[in-house]
DNA sequence: CCGTATCCATTCCGATACTG
DNA sequence: CAGTATCGGAATGGATACGG
């Protein structure tokens, strides 16, 4: 366990066990690599705000969900903020959490094209137009497209 | 649980106790929503092939290393094939394990930003000719960027 | 070198009951 | 509505020993 203070001041425990600790995909991995974080943070990029939100659209267990929001909140990625209301306070995704958006975009496209049976319907991304969007590819500077044949994506530190 | 057949023909056994089955977010987190699926798809990018390559690179311990291996290769993310040399048979990404590169790229980005102090020092990610590469982001067809407040990421089959 | 088998501890998760 | 408390089962993980 080591202690990490992140871009918001708040000091958080990593569980870094990894052999590369210094691996920026490692250390995404420790924030959200488990079977609900990604989906509450989808949700919440889909307009959940309330704890019953998340709940009710994941269908997750209420203690996970609040262990989950819990780590979320301490990584910096949601904070809980005053409802205009007034009234109650709601979960909202910080710029951290909305920066999240590529990572989430690239998932669904991928599990469109892969996590589904040739036969079986699916969804496919379109934008505000209810245009199809198109396969989101990084590219060089110079906008040639890179693959995993050219480019290393383990970061050491 | 309920089975699926995937692009390459193999019936595979998917969780999808998810509320929403047909979210395609939620189906890619069922193949790599744990903590070390997406690390050996990292270092397979990276170079590795045999058992050990992976169990050294990632610090994963051997029995999980070998379920992690079944369950990707049983997912059509990697294939196990003869090696040039005749001799040993070793571990290859396939097209989509290769197809998850957008993925890792976000997610190595959103790591160099959010997962590391600011006065620590971390990698940034760069092509092949050591330029960085610059911030993935999403477009419509129209090159217009795209954001979480615009675009819903929640696909529903 | 490539795994498998076993043991044990920890974590994760769901269901339910409960409180402010 | 927004959580917390508790329980039990399942999955995960590390270490080690073993066999092809």
């Amino acid at each position: 366990m080591v202690s990490l203070r992140n871009s918001f001041g708040g000091v958080v425990g990593l569980s870094l066990t990894w052999t590369d600790p210094n691996c920026p995909v490692a250390r995404a991995v420790d924030v959200i690599g488990d079977r609900w974080s990604l989906l509450i943070v989808r949700d919440a990029m889909d307009g959940a705000r309330s704890f019953t939100d998340f709940q009710q659209r994941t269908g997750i267990a209420r203690n996970i969900l609040a262990d989950r929001l819990r780590k979320l909140v301490a990584h910096g990625l949601i904070s809980q903020v005053e409802a205009p209301s007034g009234k109650r306070r709601v979960y909202e995704l910080t710029a951290a959490g909305k920066d999240l958006f590529p990572v989430l975009v690239t998932l669904r496209q991928w599990g469109e094209r892969h996590a589904f049976d040739a036969d079986e319907p699916h969804s496919v991304l379109v934008d505000d137009e209810g245009t199809v969007v198109p396969r989101v590819v990084p590219t060089a500077g110079d906008g040639r497209p890179l693959t995993s044949d050219t480019t290393s994506v383990r970061g050491r530190g």
